[in-house]
DNA sequence: GAGCGGTAATGTCACCCTGACGATTACTGC
DNA sequence: GCAGTAATCGTCAGGGTGACATTACCGCTC
């Protein structure tokens, strides 16, 4: 078998939405190279693993349990240069989650969350890894239900809403937003329980669908 | 740097339509495992190679010359028992390309047209990037403007509709089509030629224009 | 050269979705 | 009570789409 080796790393950009933004979970880097600089967690495959299984796993020591968001893989990155230690391939998935407690220290290694628009400067070709989860959540957003997937297994109409606001940067009109979502079936199941101690009328209270497609499609931009 | 390494090859999923049909290229292989299984071309990354690097050389090495269609990743595979000769990660690249000749031998190795129904029992994981590939082309030509990618550099109207038709596998109304593709300005460029010697009407020949995108986009299926 | 079949292109119309925005409901806090 | 806030429901005009008719232009035949 012909051709040079390669180390094949799994980094994951995880993404969330803390106080109406969205942020990626970083890592700070102790060792060369890039000591000291914030980098995508990740790690080498292991020699049994496939690769979403590397993935789930490195999430599950990330966020301490079994999350119950989304996991994809993003890309395969492999530039000659990328590391100097020598050649490495590394695989990019995307995670979408709920907003959790902060992280707590695994291996070590703080992780700890970064609004999208301060998460520069990374280590390796990280920063073209995140530009590239953040266009596909942005990009999905749009024609699947995979907005719930940054919201806990119960949530409101205005928190889906606030995440694709979070998400694309942009203002949505509640009510043509209420009526989009409720609509659209399979997106959003009504629970029976409304939520009480806010300040204005009680919202309802959905679970996720089992729908994956948004058909037609939530746009970002209207048709021009 | 911790991590067993593997062999990293850049695997081909090239589609274009003949006849009405998508069809893939197929190698047929020569060397075991899987000796004598249609395959997908591909190869091994170079020492000093990007993965896109391998891709376009690759492609060109199969269409003999520089093609003028898309190009871009698919996905990461490496299934520990993906290749019985031990751990190899595989890139998938899908290129979208016009109909061009048969494509002659190249490495002695005879690549051929499979349409995409016939396409299965192939070596390795073929099958599954295959249908990746396939699943990925046709969820763009909702959102983009690769239909055109398929074509060659002047085309009718006509000659788009029945690309969408043979990789959707619907039919559309040519004349709610027309108006569509027309009006999306960027899609299509006119000509101020017109195809001649046909049965009908002469038809308007279009370039591709710039724009990627397609606002509002064009769905597979309508709004239920 | 008048008709004919075939294809391309344009036109019409009803319906649905959307954006924009008003009005109402249901709570909390003073 | 009353104001404030947020959720929910309504209304209406405009744009895009599906369904289908009509016209334009060619080669062909008789």
């Amino acid at each position: 078998m012909r051709g040079n080796l390669f180390a094949v790393a799994v980094d994951l950009v995880v993404l969330t939405v803390r106080a109406d933004e969205l942020a990626v979970l970083l890592v700070k880097r102790a060792e060369k190279p890039f000591e000291g600089s914030w980098a995508l967690p990740g790690g080498f495959v292991g020699p049994r693993e496939d690769l979403p299984d590397t993935a789930a796993r490195e999430l599950v020591e990330l966020t301490g349990r079994q999350p119950d968001g989304h996991l994809e893989q993003l890309a395969g990155y492999a530039a000659p240069s990328r590391d100097p230690r020598g050649r490495v391939l590394s695989v990019g998935y995307l995670a979408l989650l709920p907003d959790l407690a902060d992280p707590d220290p695994v291996d070590g290694r703080v992780a700890s969350w970064h609004p999208i628009g301060e998460a520069n400067g990374l280590a390796f070709d990280h920063d073209r890894i995140v530009a590239d989860g953040v266009e596909r959540a942005r990009a999905k957003l749009e024609y699947t239900t995979l907005a719930a997937s940054f919201c806990p297994p119960e949530f409101t109409v205005s928190d889906l809403r606030r995440v694709y606001e979070a998400v694309w940067r942009t203002e949505i009109d509640p009510r043509n937003f209420q009526r989009k979502v409720t609509s659209t079936d399979g997106f959003l199941i009504p629970t029976d329980t409304r939520v009480t101690g806010g300040r204005g009328r009680p919202p309802q209270l959905y679970r996720r669908g089992a729908a994956e497609g948004l058909h037609p499609p939530m746009l970002r931009e209207p048709s021009r």
